[in-house]
DNA sequence: ATATAAATTTAGATGCATCTAAATTATAGT
DNA sequence: ACTATAATTTAGATGCATCTAAATTTATAT
């Protein structure tokens, strides 16, 4: 079982991997959880025995399959959890963080499967960031909901990520569809409701519709 | 700011507080948390420390009412997450209290408050057991046995007092779980069984059964 | 009242995660 | 290739929460 400090030294290189190269700086990961360098050569000792990564003293780190999928795992239960704050809760998406923080690290098998089912197998968090499916792996589509755009911002629908009958027929009624340009002209911070202009005419859409109405930005 | 362990000592000390008169002991402390009496003891120095507990060698332990209100506050966390886990992300009353165990100890001024209105401020959590408000003050319950009520009154399920998993799959075959509204039909003299009508639907419940049932009378 | 048993505390150790200060290894400039 | 500097690791310490074993205090039983 993994602790606390481990899944987020994990996290960690995870977030640094994406950025630099192939393999992660002790400094660099020191510098991210702001501690010491001499703290992170103590965990990565650790983390090595593991099998969690890659380490070759004086050569920085990469992360092994086995410690990916734990990282990946940690990442998903943040970002579902914000949804969570979020949507239910209506924290603001600035608020989230440090209390995400806290929950990415509760242990339980169902939980966070159960979790993600009640939010509805969202593919982004409030920040826009991906999130990873129960196996891992990422949306692929670079494209955000159109509840995450600010005002005056603009794209193009390129998908829905619902597909009842009901849902359809209101994007039909509102005249939204794939390719559709949209473009945000006010936002609700009460409801989190939005004022979208739609080939020229103003009409008003609910946070959950947006939620649902993915945009590629221009 | 305090510990996760020292939270569950707190906590550990209210709940038999509540049982035995007016100080705990050392050792029921260590038997009630699964460990050892001499760690029980380094604990309740750095409790006492804190001011949190009223501590004298060898001559037990209570708390300060600095120490009761954090203990209260641990409390409604974990009740309240219950009856979201099982409200909200249907789980079975037997399943959810580990996990409630860990989420009880997320810190966070507002998260408590804003979950505890998303429920709709519950005064029970789904084992029955009565949840304190933001102000610490338990709901003043006026709750009965049901097997005390006599013929023709009814009231509502506020709470169960057993929570064994055959216990509560009996009560979900007949229909009953916290808020059902049950009326006495009948008591029978011999085995002190008695009848009654759950949501329209007539049943028979033993008088064990129903001692560990408890009703708030309408 | 005093010996014996039970409860409790202290002493000394372990594992985790961190730190500072010192030593070591890598790198970059000349 | 050599040295100065930067990056990294080791050594030794601290605080937390726990443990075992030993000492101490309280309770009980004759």
């Amino acid at each position: 079982m993994s602790t606390k400090a481990e899944e987020n030294y994990l996290k960690t290189i995870f977030k640094l991997s994406e950025k630099e190269k192939d393999s992660v700086s002790t400094n660099a990961i020191a510098e991210e959880l702001e501690t010491k360098p001499s703290s992170v050569s103590d965990m990565l000792k650790k983390l090595s025995e593991k099998e969690l990564i890659n380490y070759v003293k004086y050569q920085g780190v990469s992360l092994t399959s086995l410690g990916h999928r734990l990282a990946v795992h940690v990442i998903r239960k943040h970002r579902l959890w914000e949804v969570f704050l979020v949507s239910h809760l209506n924290f603001k998406w600035d608020e989230v963080h440090d209390i995400a923080e806290q929950l990415e690290h509760i242990k339980s098998k169902s939980l966070v499967n159960r979790l993600d089912a009640f939010l509805n197998y969202p593919s982004y968090d409030p920040h826009g960031d991906p999130i990873p499916n129960e196996k891992g792996s990422f949306p692929k589509s670079t494209a955000v909901p159109l509840n995450l755009l600010k005002v005056k911002t603009s794209g193009k629908v390129v998908a829905v990520e619902r597909d009842e009958p009901s849902f359809l027929n209101y994007l039909d009624k509102i005249q939204v569809s794939i390719g559709t340009h949209i473009e945000i002209v006010d936002v609700n911070d009460f409801d989190h409701s939005i004022d979208v202009k739609i080939d020229g005419t103003l009409t008003h859409i609910s946070n959950e519709v947006a939620q649902n109405i993915l945009i590629c930005v221009l």
